[in-house]
DNA sequence: GACCGTTTAATACAATTGTTTGAATTCACG
DNA sequence: CGTGAATTCAAACAATTGTATTAAACGGTC
């Protein structure tokens, strides 16, 4: 039967097993993409029967959504943090504290905040249904508020297409630091200290002002 | 037994099966990569018997290595084509063309074109052994080309840490127009003409160059 | 036309996939 | 302790995976 439990009441004395199938499931999921991770390698990560899955989940495509949703939200809540912080500050800054705070989880090897990104890498190499609805709420929401910065610092409105080409540049730019094999391989010293990070960060700063400057002032 | 056919003489009345194999398998390799990708479609798609990939490439992991080949081999001799052009141009005049050669490539949806960006991307989500092979032979020569071509924009020696940025910011630009779907919902009328790629090249280039000059100019 | 190496084909193999089943176990409550 | 619902478990399901086997078909040379 369905008989799903009534009341989530996860305060047992140890982690339900519900929980540490989505904390395994997680970990699998970002690691190695939906298809790639096998349900029995999540069930034994989270020391549960195979079974389980199904029960809590109805299915892996279940445990999917509910690793994509928690996804989503902390996605949205890490953005709030500091997206909304300063409204009323002047646009360069806002731009600063973007690339200040969105590069470091970027390029976090910390999987505490990593799999959200590598989660995002494999739905963008192989979709699965749930991929627009991720765009939309996980990526959107900050491209617009990225649009609306540019369109200040172009001086001009959020349609415009430099605005748009502007946005792409600098997310473009960040995204880029989310470390992999290939960019291991084909920049040396790829490794970054913190210090390293808060350079990267002014760079992709002061470049990217540079480059909106240049075309706010052309045409 | 093994059996390799001698000469490979590829001139037969109709396309040989292993020719018909290495273009199906580069088509599902690129959609889907290495591992999603099954034998049984690929020897479906070529109209070939599924051992026919254990007797012509020695498995499933050999008949992928010839294509990663040729995906590296057709990487190189684009790149020949436009980055050997003009070596006596300026350092502006060479980003223009770099950027003008490379990003049609990026955001072609040609099957003839597209597959090896496609390819590049599983890897990325999924490395197999060959990732760092492909990473040095596919990738660094054109990263060192680049690199070269910003040391002369910013007046410095090549392993100048501003070089290493900037190129990463041209780069990571150009990439982020391959088109997935992540992209498709999170920037509406994201398809292209070819007037509109003509722009984009024209905004990198601009965005770029103003980047650099003004970090050439800090210190 | 008979021979022989090359290539194709059908089939079998063990391993792994997601899911289902039905019984055993656990837990809260009377 | 006893009852009944919630949860866990081992086992089995059919489907799919890459590879191996073995025989049949092909193609050029004597």
């Amino acid at each position: 039967m369905i008989a799903r439990r009534a009341t989530p009441n996860a305060g047992r004395p140890d982690a339900a097993t519900r929980d540490r199938l989505l904390a395994a499931a997680t970990r699998l999921f970002a690691q190695h993409g939906f298809n790639a991770a096998s349900v029995r390698d999540i069930a034994r990560a989270a020391r549960a029967n195979v079974a389980a899955i199904n029960y809590h989940f109805d299915g892996k495509m279940g445990l999917y959504r509910a690793v994509v949703r928690a996804a989503v939200q902390a996605m949205r809540a890490g953005d709030d943090a500091f997206l909304t912080a300063a409204t009323d500050a002047s646009p360069e800054e806002q731009l600063r504290t973007y690339v200040a705070g969105y590069l470091p989880r970027i390029a976090s090897t910390d999987d505490r905040t990593a799999w959200i990104h590598d989660l995002m890498r494999h739905e963008m190499a192989e979709p699965t249904p749930l991929a627009p609805w991720i765009a939309e709420h996980g990526i959107l929401p900050r491209i617009q508020y990225l649009s609306g910065v540019v369109a200040r610092l172009l001086d001009c409105k959020p349609a415009d297409p430099r605005v748009a080409r502007c946005v792409i540049s600098i997310q473009a730019q960040c995204l880029f630091y989310r470390p992999d094999r290939f960019r291991a391989a084909a920049f040396k010293n790829w490794a970054f200290t913190h210090a390293d990070l808060a350079a990267v960060a002014d760079h992709i700063v002061e470049f990217s002002l540079a480059g909106i400057k240049r075309l706010a002032s052309r045409r």
